[in-house]
RNA sequence: CGGGGCGUAGCUCAGCUUGGCUAGAGCGUUGCGUUCGGGACGCAAAGGCCGGAGGUUCAAAUCCUCUCGCCCCGACCA
């Protein structure tokens, strides 16, 4: 009988995405650095796909990527009042360096004259070399992307979705004027989508946050926010509008075409690691990871079958064989020809990896010149079995490669049914309590009074907060209408839910 | 950072209350054989500073103190 390696969802969400993340090997706990995680090479793979997606989209618009330095002196922090504000108690500290052995023990050597932080972002260290950089209006825009390791040092953390170092990338850019910034800072929030969409296969909601959920420095925040299976919403990305705020801290100041001195306009958007994170909790099952194809390390798992030796030959050559021809059509093929596994073992093995589709290659097959395949997600039989498909070897990689675009348009379609039946506009403050009781959550369109008092009040009364005021197409048509908790007038619904 | 739970073989755990001989089980791993189309079986074997440090004791996985890490709830954060 199947053994019990991942807890179901209905059981424990908590802990079946932990199973899910161990069983496919994506990441563990660091263990002997506090918060942080060992990206494995199932885990990595995947976020190695999404960069190169990104990065292409990222300079298709223009952008160019550079680097800059991991640490930041301490007194860069503090220029910008809300900037620090934010981030000051969740910095890294460098304040040391050498090591020196006393009584057998190493212990830090010299003081650092000016302390450096481990970045947790890098507007300020990029503000400063903007500054250089940017003289002229003729140097705008200036569009700069980096993809980095950031630290936090987070009081409570999760694999993938909040730990204290993470991978991401951040663009940074700088603009003439306001309106330019505020295109720029709409125009990167659709590639998170339109990547969200197309690549990972997530339905996502574009929306402001509210003032209390703004980034630490920004004038304001858009995002994309997206519905996990049991509720909950997780922020995907951000991209902020910084005003002149850091340009003004940083003295970031160009001559423009009239001749006065004027500073710049600023964005910065990021998304990381944490969508990994976020496409464990938006496609897996009870029997593990599942991958859009567009982010699937292995498209395909050829599993031989054979009973006696001779077979085994014979079926493993074919199985190398089809393996290298779909490798020509395009396709990540893995022949899994070991000869210590039965078939079974396998097939459970490569499903919690989240491989999405599977051939299977016997003895009947190569008589009939055929295969048969499984995908990822497939209905169940009479029986209780999954549903097989026996496609010919004539033109397989072309037959796959359908069932690929099939399976993507898929799990798009799945998804986004799942957020529209958890979905739900609510008007009294008893339903609204109702929806998010015990742990529950839901995407929840409600009118609110504006106040950041009231969204406070909301969230101590359900734990829910206000995910974002989604942009026009992405809710319900503008209404005028009570606020849910106050009754107080409001303009227009906003999205609530609780969060990761 | 506050509250709670946990840390014993690669994994899941038993043993701890009431200290005592060579620290156990299942799964996994290795070897050989039989198997192989949805989680096989037999035989043999390897694998442990019982998270770490200190203490109590003739004797510590077990009792005490400290510490590190993980998980859950909260606060914080995005």
């Amino acid at each position: 009988m199947a053994e019990a390696r991942i807890t179901p969802r209905s059981k424990d969400y908590a802990q079946w995405y932990q199973d899910v993340i161990r069983e496919a090997g994506l990441a563990e706990p660091a263990e002997v650095v506090r918060g942080c995680m060992v990206i494995k090479p199932h885990g990595y793979a995947i976020w190695e796909k999404m960069q190169a997606d990104l990065d292409r989209r990222f300079k298709e618009t223009g952008h160019e990527n550079a680097y800059f330095p991991l640490l930041i002196p301490l007194s860069f922090l503090a220029k910008e009042a809300q900037h620090v504000e934010g981030f000051a108690m969740e910095c890294a500290v460098v304040t040391h360096s050498g090591l020196k052995a006393v009584d057998g023990k190493l212990v830090v050597k010299n003081e650092l004259e000016e302390p450096y932080v481990v970045r947790p972002t890098s507007e300020t260290i990029i503000g400063h070399f903007f500054a250089k950089w940017i003289d002229s209006y003729r140097d705008l825009p200036l569009l700069i992307n980096q993809w980095a390791n950031v630290m936090r040092w987070e009081l409570r953390t999760r694999l993938f979705l909040r730990t204290g170092e993470f991978l991401w990338q951040e663009g940074h850019t700088a603009h003439a004027n306001h309106a330019e910034a505020r295109e720029e800072v709409q125009r990167m929030l659709d590639v998170y989508r339109d990547f969200a969409h197309e690549v990972m296969a997530m339905p996502v909601i574009q929306g402001v946050k509210t003032e209390n959920e703004r980034f630490a420095g920004a004038v304001e925040t858009r995002c994309i926010e997206s519905l996990m299976q049991d509720g909950k919403a997780l922020q995907a990305g951000t991209s902020h509008d910084l005003g002149q705020n850091f340009g003004k801290a940083f003295n970031v100041t160009f001559q423009s075409e009239t001749g006065t001195r004027e500073h710049v306009w600023q964005t910065s958007w990021g998304v990381s690691t944490r969508l990994v994170g976020a496409l464990v909790m938006t496609h897996s099952d009870d029997e593990g990871l599942v991958l859009p194809p567009k982010l699937a390390p292995i498209h395909v798992v050829v599993v031989p079958i054979w009973k006696t030796d001779a077979e085994k030959t014979q079926v493993c050559e074919a199985a190398h064989r089809i393996a290298k021809d779909l490798r020509g059509d395009g396709l990540s093929v893995k022949v899994d020809d070991r000869d210590n596994l039965r078939p079974g073992d396998k097939y459970y093995e490569w499903e919690r990896k989240g491989v999405p589709v599977r051939v299977e290659l016997g003895p009947r097959d190569l008589a009939s010149s055929s295969v048969m395949i499984k995908r990822r997600i497939a209905p169940l039989d009479a029986n209780g079995k999954p549903v097989k498909e026996k496609l010919a070897l004539q033109d397989l990689g072309l037959s796959i490669g359908k069932i690929l675009d099939e399976f993507q348009v898929e799990l798009f379609r799945r998804a986004q049914a799942f957020r529209d039946a958890n979905t739900v506009s609510v008007d009294t403050w008893e339903e609204f309590q109702a929806v998010f009781a015990g742990d529950g959550s839901k995407f929840v369109h409600a009118h609110w009074d504006g106040t950041g008092e009231t969204e406070k009040a909301i969230k101590d009364a359900t734990k829910a907060t206000i995910r974002c005021l989604p942009l026009a197409g992405q809710g319900p048509a503008p209404e005028p209408g009570k606020c849910v908790k106050t009754g107080r007038p409001s303009a227009r619904r906003v999205l609530f839910a609780k969060n990761y």
